[in-house]
RNA sequence: GCGCCCGUAGCUCAGUUGGAUAGAGCAGCGGACUUCUAAUCCUCAGGUCGCAGGUUCGAAUCCUGCCGGGCGCGCCA
């Protein structure tokens, strides 16, 4: 019996109890259902009469004494008490828990997905690093980040786009290419240009392909420059994040959207709409309606478009593609965006919520305890290639997911290097590695686990709390995707490892020495295969890889 | 000044919709390998959940006000 399947009994009950006129209540929706942290509590505890006291008018306790009799009725369900304030703790039957295991191996590697998202399509836009330069420690976090949750989305059925915006336009790319030129002639920098040493290697292979290049008038070297430039790093920013096990389904260019005449289109379209207006010769677009602290310039007074201008025509074109739902991933230092871009949506005469915005705080590297320095602008540069070369791609990717983006962290270098606990890869990583050495050690003794298993005899502690823990994976990444928070998957996979850890330090799996395998030995193989899937599944929905020795 | 995020053990951080005695790892103390990977496990210790009010059967969680830190507030892109 899993959480679901409990949760549907409590339903069911209710449901009977209401029928004999015992509650005047509707069947609630939902079951609030928690593992407890005292294993004196039970298998599961239930807040549900907690919470029906209001509708239904009478004392939690009351509520409870109703419901016990009839979830101790239950097939798989061992005892029911009542404690505290009102709790129902509930012990399943030791057979019915473990029942766990054979569904977890059945399912294999589509355990614990789900059909939330069922259908849904889904625009995931994450990283859109300007082509100015490499991919730096920002854009990485949302790398790993936006990967996973492009991940978990999709095991709930959600149809996922993963996009990069590429933003090949503007004054940014001008100075780019101005740079880069300057390079190439032996000059300095522009004052207001790029100075990172990747500019003089992108020159210098500029200059390799076009002996002439930087000998051209300067209107046609700097196009050249700017073409090339903006390739050349393209090409270097895909690779890198292709290192990094990150490929997205679609890279949009946003000059595109500007030589095709759809920036004009989208303009005209939502000239229309009321959420657009002219003043001072320009037009504006009514963002304090979503929170901004200002209205914000489409077209400017010049009768240029404003950069918004081209986000407003991306967003049509999501829409136009037929996504039902647009998350966009931004820095920090970009969450001014979002009402911008609800506004954006609402002048297309959408819902807002139609557009989420997730906003990552900054991410800080720390090596010696020390602050390590970053900065694009003066290059000297913490790209994603140096992370990668620092720690490794399946360190960084961990890394970079395990914080939920809500919070700046710091990162530090020598602890994601190590090969010890306290390094949470690690941990993770070895548990699944100890299992299959252990379960292909099975293998050479000719130990068979056989067709079938009794799931009676998973009966300790360890067990148990194993058991539960892969029971509540689905549960997981069910919350993981609706709250857009892959860090759930790594925190969880780490409270499995240890899980698993403890299992195998307090019970044998393989017989000892000559001895027998025994009928727990099976079913202890059962639940050894069943805790490596869902630590494979965990790890893969993370993008990490799950080494079978270490 | 305004907006967003954060403030939980010495350190790094978990803790969705309010629920029982607030958790994990590291660091500290003390233990466990002749047999499945000790990259592990076990014990002990460690807290005014930034502060002050409020909401209620119940608040780390919700509301208000302060304090502290990060980021942002262009007819730039």
């Amino acid at each position: 019996m899993n959480p679901d399947q409990l949760a549907s009994a409590i339903r069911d009950a209710l449901a009977a109890a209401i029928a004999a006129g015992e509650l005047n209540i509707a069947v609630p929706d939902e079951v609030p259902l928690e593992r407890p942290r005292s294993r004196e509590h039970g298998d599961y505890a239930t807040s549900i009469a907690l919470k029906l006291v209001k509708e239904s008018g009478l004392k939690p306790r009351q509520i409870a004494e109703i419901l016990a009799p009839r979830l101790e009725a239950i097939a798989g369900i061992a005892a029911v008490e009542i404690a505290g304030p009102g709790f129902l703790n509930i012990r399943l039957d030791t057979a019915a828990a473990g029942a766990l295991v054979g569904q977890v191996i059945a399912a294999g590697a589509e355990y614990g997905n789900g059909t939330s998202l069922a259908g849904v399509k889904i625009n995931l836009e994450f990283v859109s690093a300007n082509p100015t330069g490499p991919v730096h420690i920002g854009g990485a976090r949302w790398a790993a980040v936006g990967d996973a949750l492009g991940r978990i989305l999709s095991a709930q059925g959600g149809e996922v786009t993963r996009e990069y915006y590429f933003n090949d336009h503007g004054a940014q790319i001008d100075r780019f290419a101005r740079s880069l030129l300057a390079a190439a002639r032996g000059e300095e920098a522009p004052e207001d240009g790029y100075g990172g040493e990747y500019i003089g290697e992108i020159a210098g292979r500029i200059v390799a392909a076009n002996p002439d290049a930087a000998s051209l008038p300067d209107a046609e070297a700097t196009e050249l420059f700017r073409s090339q430039g903006v390739e050349l790093m393209f090409t270097e920013i895909r690779a890198t994040l292709h290192e990094f096990r990150t490929d997205f389904d679609v890279y949009f260019h946003e000059n595109s959207l500007h030589e095709s005449g759809a920036v004009d289109k989208a303009v005209a379209r939502v000239k229309e709409s009321g959420h657009l207006f002219e003043k001072d010769g320009a037009w504006w677009l009514r963002s304090t309606d979503y929170g901004d602290d200002k209205d914000r310039v489409v077209i400017k007074s010049d009768g240029n478009p404003a950069y918004i201008a081209g986000d407003l025509a991306y967003f049509l074109d999501k829409r136009l593609r037929g996504f039902d739902l647009c998350i966009y991933m931004l820095g920090a230092d970009h969450h001014g965006y979002i009402s911008r871009l609800k506004a954006a949506a609402a002048a297309f005469g959408d819902d807002p919520d139609v557009v989420e915005v997730l906003i990552g705080q900054l991410v800080n590297l720390v090596k010696d305890g020390v602050p390590v320095r970053m900065g694009k602008r003066a290059g000297n540069v913490i790209s994603l290639d140096d992370l990668i070369e620092a720690i490794g791609v399946d360190a960084a990717r961990y890394a970079l997911i395990r914080y939920s983006v809500d919070t700046s962290v710091d990162l530090d270098l020598d602890l994601w290097t190590k090969a010890g606990n306290d390094n949470p890869v690690y941990y993770v990583q070895y548990a699944h590695a100890r299992l299959c050495r252990m379960l292909a050690n099975a293998a050479d003794l000719g130990i068979d686990a056989g067709e079938d298993y009794d799931p009676a005899l998973l009966d300790t502690p360890q067990e148990n709390a194993l058991i539960a823990l892969l029971a509540a994976y689905p549960g997981v990444l069910r919350t993981a995707a609706d709250l857009r928070e892959p860090h759930r998957v790594a925190r969880f996979l780490e409270d499995l490892a240890a899980g698993l850890h403890k299992f195998y330090d307090a019970v044998r799996v393989l017989p000892m020495g000559d001895a027998a395998p025994t009928a727990a030995t099976a079913s202890r193989l059962w639940l050894s295969r069943a805790a490596r899937q869902v630590l494979a599944n965990g790890l893969g929905v993370l993008g990490v890889s799950a080494p079978e020795r270490m």
